[in-house]
DNA sequence: TAACACTTGTTTTTT
DNA sequence: ACAAGTGTTA
């Protein structure tokens, strides 16, 4: 079936892809059959050689659909599917079986869903829902909720499932019930119980139960396990070094048949052993698959010859690892600098000021620099020390969009919609927008469906004919909200996801309650956070759908919860200075990177300075953090920083000085204020002046960046450039509306400004809708016409 | 039931 | 410092 198409993307491959690479990824690339162990060092063409060995692969024809590549974020596969796309076309690319681990086993599990007692719209369960569901046990079994936190609790049961332990089997290990016991929580394997069965009566499965699901379906029904393995002709996974013990069982167990499986990863970088990843998957690849060929790619084409060097140099520390050695073949590049601030106030203003200055005197764009820090927290310094400097920046991770609570109230809207066993989804709604229903009755409804067995759905519609004491006032605001559903559940029959979602979003009433609170700028976040929603519904409709099948609620459902905000970039963030953390900057390369907060207890963090494998993944940490810059890498840490809402003092992390000293120089503290040639006084006299040319002495002339405009010494395009102003098209734009305009909203309709307020490119302005009231939009959001 | 003031724990990282 | 959770009051 596929056979025209193959005839059709040939004729793309007469570019030869196989010249683009080197010796070592090319070997990597053709020899495609058999058990393969691709060690990819960092920055060394990984993904190009992934993309192009499955390029490879579909030009000898192999269908596409028989390919399933794993990867360890949903943005990584889009990525890569979009490079294959871009040369086989999208025809064949969309029929590959790419993405994360959970979401295309959860796509499988839908498929055999009624094989496992699951309904085929099983909920996904996030972190916060089972953290809800475990309060509730807890409650339920009347233990004290000092000694049973729900997040640790989920940490057990976590690393249990992680582990192919199901509750039985965790009641029957001597290690873990001793270790509860020593932490008092003896009831734990009970706790595991119940939130296991909660779980599947909710027709519910949280992140792990994907994996260990997985496992069940393809132990238990053979002929499925067949089914897949036969499809699945040619495996590979990347970031292997980050797969934990299920996800290693799944791979090894769909790769039996064919034996074609190619992993790539890089040891050094495994840095989410605290999820369950064991590093011990890549280690022992050889062990586990005793014909295998293992390709090198070390040579690292992103950071300077400094930057590698002084990654080497760190990471030589750690005794468990494949032996390798990067290299580079790029500049020299000026060494790393290491600086030493007083206070986590001082470090932001010092990054801030850096950032200014080199872009100032430089080509860069914002989009080259990153701040990289080892915990979300310390975001906030850096937010305000580039705000006052009129810096764009973007901030990735912190708390993801969809776990907002109006996002998350939306969706749970949707989730019950769509399977009405959900409890958590109808914890969430029966009450918001207020229906007047409190904990009392919800507690009541609840534990009636849990001793009667019955599930909370069926017994709303029939509340009248339980004798559950609620009065008679309560049933009816009950029966009006399961009409109400009902109602949702007809509508969403009927027509596609976005028209369903408005739907859902007016008649509810959530958009009148967030609108009610109207305590202007969070409920102008809150509405704009909804509309985005809303918005990437419409989009993901529009995408998917073609001309014999509409794009329903169920298949957006299905699809959103094993979405994180790094799925979505958004046009506006273009140009922006990135903040994140290093775990979010895995696989990312920038510019300029400054490192932040090297201290001890901090980075290292203190909850993993007892044990020596520990410090080994903060070093790996710390390693990847280094090896994510290609020109120019900073490194600084404070004397004191703030800590729930204490000052402290702290030490310079040891990884520091692992590092060795030829590849670095300091500011030499703040005693040496003296010494003429420490950079941090030459820093200093830039930040007063502007003036100097910082390039000049600190790094090498621009070779790397293809997009650098060729301008040559002309300062004075840098400078307008580089001014925090933003252009002039944008501002004309801002310019353009006035107080006591009519508008047009594509949405809202015509409406009247009448205010505007901030700057661009936060330019707000106040909108009186007939139909809506008074509306705070951000420009830049909103596409308004003027009408007149 | 809901709003308010007061108390508590939180900060390691995330599919 | 802050958000979330708890308890008191109307």
């Amino acid at each position: 079936m596929y056979f025209c198409k193959f005839q059709f993307y040939n004729k793309f491959l007469t570019v030869n892809y196989l010249e683009k690479l080197n010796t070592n990824q090319r070997e990597a690339v053709v020899n495609y059959e058999g058990a393969s162990l691709i060690i990819a060092g960092a920055g060394s063409g990984k993904t190009r050689v992934l993309t192009y060995r499955i390029v490879h692969l579909l030009n000898k024809g192999v269908p596409p659909s028989a390919i399933l590549a794993l990867t360890f974020t949903n943005k990584a596969a889009k990525e890569m599917k979009e490079r294959i796309a871009s040369v086989v076309g999208n025809d064949v690319a969309r029929y590959l079986w790419m993405g994360t681990f959970h979401s295309k086993f959860a796509s499988i599990l839908r498929q055999e869903a009624e094989k496992l007692n699951y309904p085929t719209n099983f909920s996904i369960y996030d972190t916060l829902d089972s953290k809800n569901l475990l309060k509730t046990i807890i409650e339920d079994l009347s233990l004290d909720n000092q000694l049973y936190k729900p997040a640790e609790i989920l940490g057990r049961i976590s690393k249990a499932k992680n582990n192919m332990l199901s509750p039985h089997e965790y009641e029957q290990n001597e290690q873990i019930i001793s270790y509860d016991k020593m932490r008092r929580q003896n009831e734990n394997y009970r706790i595991y119980h119940v939130y296991t069965d909660r779980c599947k009566k909710a027709g519910a499965m949280d992140f792990d139960d994907l994996l260990m699901n997985t496992i069940f379906l393809f132990r238990d029904f053979p002929e499925t396990l067949k089914k897949y393995q036969n499809l699945f002709k040619y495996i590979l996974v990347d970031e292997y070094q980050d797969t934990n013990f299920t996800q290693y069982l799944i791979v090894k167990k769909l790769a039996e048949l064919h034996n074609n499986i190619c992993v790539v990863g890089d040891d050094a970088q495994s840095i989410y052993s605290f999820r369950g990843a064991k590093i011990e998957n890549i280690l022992n690849f050889k062990k586990n698959y005793p014909e295998h060929q293992v390709f090198k790619l070390e040579q690292n084409y992103r950071s300077t010859q400094t930057i590698v060097n002084a990654a080497n140099s760190l990471i030589k520390r750690n005794r468990r690892q494949i032996p390798k050695s990067v290299f580079s073949k790029n500049q020299i590049g000026g060494k790393i600098k290491i600086y030493n601030s007083l206070t986590d106030k001082d470090e932001g203003r010092f990054v801030s000021n850096s950032i200014a200055d080199t872009k100032l005197s430089t080509y860069f764009d914002y989009r080259d620099y990153a701040i990289l820090y080892r915990t979300n927290a310390q975001s906030r310094i850096f937010e305000e020390a580039l705000r006052r400097l009129n810096i764009p920046y973007k901030i990735y991770g912190g708390l993801s969009f969809y776990q907002r609570k109006e996002i998350k109230d939306m969706i749970s809207y949707f989730r019950f919609v769509i399977n009405p066993l959900d409890v958590e989804a109808f914890k969430r709604i029966i009450n918001y927008p207020s229906r007047k229903i409190g904990k009392t009755t919800v507690d009541k409804i609840e534990k009636y469906s849990i001793n009667h067995n019955i599930s909370i759905w069926a017994l709303l519609q029939k509340i009248d004919e339980h004798d559950l004491k609620i009065n008679k006032n309560t049933q009816n605001k009950i029966l009006l909200f399961v009409e109400l559903i009902k109602d949702f559940v007809e509508f969403s029959k009927e027509n596609d996801a976005y028209i369903t979602a408005e739907y859902i979003m007016k008649k509810s009433n959530i958009i009148g309650e967030v609108k009610g609170d109207n305590t202007l700028i969070e409920s102008m976040g809150r509405l704009q956070n909804i509309e985005e929603l809303v918005n990437s519904i419409q989009d993901f409709v529009a995408n998917n759908q073609d001309e014999n099948q509409v794009i329903k609620l169920e298949d957006y459902i299905q699809n959103v919860s094993l979405l994180t905000n790094t799925d979505k970039e958004k046009e506006e963030d273009f140009d922006k200075v990135s903040l994140m953390t290093i775990h979010s900057a895995k696989g990312l390369e920038f510019k300029n990177v400054y490192v932040v907060g090297l201290e001890e207890n901090l980075f290292p963090s203190s909850m993993m300075i007892e044990s020596e494998k520990d410090i080994e993944e903060e070093r790996r940490l710390f390693y990847v953090a280094i090896t994510r810059a290609e020109q120019n890498l900073t490194i600084s840490y404070a004397k004191s920083r703030y800590k729930w809402g204490k000052v402290v003092d702290s030490n310079k992390s040891r990884f520091i000085d692992e590092i060795d000293s030829q590849f670095v120089e300091s500011n030499k503290q703040h005693s040496a204020k003296s010494n003429a040639g420490n950079w941090e006084n030459k820093f200093n006299s830039f930040a007063s002046s502007s003036k100097t040319n910082f390039r000049e002495r600190t790094s090498e002339k621009p070779t790397y960046t293809k997009s650098t405009p060729s301008f040559g010494s002309n300062k004075n395009y840098t400078k307008i450039d580089s001014s925090p102003n933003i252009s002039q098209a944008s501002a004309n734009n801002d310019n353009k509306f006035q107080i006591g305009m009519t508008v047009e909203h594509d949405r809202f309709g015509k409406g009247k400004v009448i205010n505007i307020e901030g700057n661009p490119p936060n330019t707000k302005v106040i909108v009186y809708f007939p139909s809506e009231g008074n509306k705070t939009l951000l420009l830049k959001f909103a596409k308004l016409k003027v009408v007149g």
